[in-house]
DNA sequence: TTTACTGCAAAGGGTTTGCAACATG
DNA sequence: CATGTTGCAAACCCTTTGCAGTAAA
């Protein structure tokens, strides 16, 4: 049931931008492969460092990507934006490790009985609160191991 | 064992922020009584039309609270800072419920189930990663009964 | 050829800070 | 009195945007 994510990812990626009227630049595709290539969300700046592309227009491919529902956008620690391919493009769950210090954040992935506990507990929340869940962001925040031992 | 909470949560700031070589002025028990008073997490805006207290020295108290451990920056949807009482003071333990549309922040009450599987999962987690947890964060991000109405 | 995209520089918006006046312990 | 605190305005920093030129489809 599950193909190569490569080709799905970008494939994928490049259809849905076509149907939100969007042409698949090749500074787009950098962007998406900054992100496909990391373990980690990104920020905006790191995105334009590693694909070349100026910043302005990595933030608005950014944008874009996100509206496509191609990215998404992760907050952190600190003020800064991170950015990371959807789950629904790589169909992998995961959680986020965020340094409270340095304001990396990593991933990780969750035990599929956290999870399932997660999403029978955020039926009846959403339920008696009257909130349409988009997505969830289970993140703990610390100190990682890097600035731990600074 | 649970005290009423409004004394202790103010005598305990006050101890905190005396040891932390700080004044308890009128401003930051406005503030903190600000924070108190709200079921969810505040912008410094807020704070400040709240309490009174001129922007900037809003921004200027919360930091110190958060430094001296009584209050807490949250993280939300949008890119302005939401602060609340430290839960180490309140000794209510509560996770978010963030609109993606407006930005605003609710807290909810996990179900004790899910605590302890969450604890369980972050001991090994925090023990292959190096990561020294400092809290966690649970954040549904969606939209708000509010803005699904409008 | 049409329309979307790019790149620079300039504007935005939340947050922080310099500094002189002020209040607390 | 000695220091920590306040208030205003200016500085900051990440992010967004206007506009003229460029490149997908």
């Amino acid at each position: 049931m599950k193909r190569a994510q490569v080709d799905g990812v970008t494939s994928q990626a490049s259809t849905t931008l076509k149907k939100a009227g969007q042409r698949l630049t090749r500074h787009r595709v950098a962007v998406m492969s900054a992100l496909r290539t990391s373990d980690r969300p990104l920020t905006a700046e790191e995105v334009a460092k590693i694909s070349g592309v100026p910043l302005s227009t990595a933030y608005r491919n950014l944008a874009e990507l996100c509206d496509a529902g191609v990215a998404v956008r992760v907050g952190g620690a600190d003020r800064t934006d991170r950015f990371e391919i959807a789950e629904s493009l790589t169909s992998h769950h995961h959680h986020h490790l965020v340094c409270t210090e340095c304001g990396v954040v990593n991933d990780f992935d969750p035990s599929p009985q956290l999870e399932r506990l997660i999403t029978k507990e955020l039926q009846s929340l959403l339920a008696s609160e009257g909130f349409a869940e988009s997505h969830h962001l289970f993140d703990v925040h610390g100190i990682c191991g890097n600035c731990r031992t600074e």
